[in-house]
DNA sequence: GGTCTGGCCTTGTCTGTACATGTTCCCCTA
DNA sequence: TAGGGGAACATGTACAGACAAGGCCAGACC
């Protein structure tokens, strides 16, 4: 069972969405709320803190907290798995392994996934058929068997991670681009040499913080877009130069 | 004077990033920093929470927390004001209005910025002298006169529309990813037609929640990179089909 | 040697209280 | 009518205590 702050911030968030509060609108205060769950007030609080982090309310000292606009906010696994995003977006989703060789690490690699020796993988994935993402994975060596064992044509690698040994997929760090298409990638995606693509370049580690992959994933130009609410607050994205 | 816990907090990332807490290490568990700083375990609640949410240490029950990884985390301001980040980094800023006027607000705009009628204005922004962005941005009207009387070369709007008017941008949404370089966008960030630019399109508004401005930012590629961390507890990042 | 169990440690959740700090709005006054 | 003062209200910070839930480890057992 969920904890009690969840499941307040549940029927708060469904209240927005709903139109119970209007975007704009003030939320009722942390008192009137707490009487109404016959809760503390600091579990109100922790309950508001999870809509203000979404970027669904916005909160100032002193003044009622505001409604700030609709729904967002996909789940981790479903940002970090392709099949399980596309899936719950109603898409219908395809992929394929097109190359997958152990190599040694080089010194990037064995300095961002901790092993000496890692498992590259090339997959294409659909979206209703069509190519829109091609991912480059490294995956660290230690979980390499598991990936190998999986089909060739297998829809949530990490669904059938999780399935097959319990490996969670905790913490992630993004950084994402723009980059012309190489002839691979156009190839591959159906495009122009030259053409753009959505680069995003992550790494995933376990809960322990154990380094798990390092990916260089390119999505075909308007297929795919990301999306982040931030405020002063609380601001998870940053701008590189590069 | 700053909270008690953003004191800890600070102590605490800055004993992360001077290595007194190496990445992989445990983090000294709530009981003794409680103890340390003299402080309530609520209190040092607050302080690592900051911390994981900017992704520096994870959290598992049972478990002490563990170091994740290195520094990240510009301020917000840093992140809407293209010339408050450059300064920041060390790099050479410029900027110039090339073209600004005022025109009946498109039925998506007015629903945007709740406005009939607004200011367009294009913005060229270079770094070290070198064209980077095209900045196409729409304000509300209600904030246009204090736009308009800012100077064609004013190095931060941002800056400048909070010593002259006392404006606090306080909540965005950013919407990222990857275009074909129109001709305009060719010419004036001087690429080839059709190259591949990052775009980040993006609404700000004040802590009221009213909105001030809508953008269409273009990077050229290989310039700008955005970073994000996330993990199960903390998901600012989602992906949208287009 | 390997496995299982139980106890201890640590983080997660929740309550209740108190005071600080900032906002809002009404009323009184000039 | 415009402006100032202040009370009422709302969120922010901090403390203290209690129990739940899960990880970790050592000692017992097979």
């Amino acid at each position: 069972m969920a904890a009690r702050y969840e499941q307040i911030a549940a029927e708060l968030r469904d209240e927005i969405l709903t139109g119970v509060h209007p975007v704009g609108s003030q939320l009722p205060s942390e008192a009137e709320l707490a009487a109404r769950y016959s809760a503390a007030r600091g579990t109100v609080r922790q309950a508001v803190g999870i809509l203000a982090a979404e970027g669904l309310v916005g909160s100032r000292q002193g003044a009622r907290r505001i409604v700030l606009g609709g729904e967002r906010s996909q789940s981790f696994a479903e940002l970090h798995s392709f099949a399980q995003w596309a899936r719950s977006q109603g898409h219908v989703v395809g992929g394929e392994v097109l190359g997958q060789r152990r190599r040694k690490a080089g010194p990037a690699e064995s300095a961002k996934l901790g092993t000496a020796e890692v498992l590259e993988v090339l997959r294409l994935r659909t979206l209703e058929g069509e190519p829109v993402l091609l991912e480059r994975t490294v995956y660290a060596s230690w979980i390499a068997p598991a990936v190998e064992g999986l089909p060739r044509d297998c829809e949530s690698v990490t669904q059938a991670l999780y399935d097959g040994v319990g490996l969670v997929f905790a913490y992630g760090e993004h950084l994402i681009d723009a980059v012309s298409a190489s002839s691979e990638d156009a190839r591959l995606l159906g495009v122009r040499r030259g053409s753009p693509l959505l680069r995003q370049r992550r790494i995933t580690t376990t809960q322990e913080g154990r380094p798990v992959e390092w990916s260089d994933d390119r999505y075909r130009a308007g297929s795919v877009a990301f999306s982040i609410r931030n405020s002063i607050g609380a601001n998870p994205l940053a701008r590189l130069a590069l």
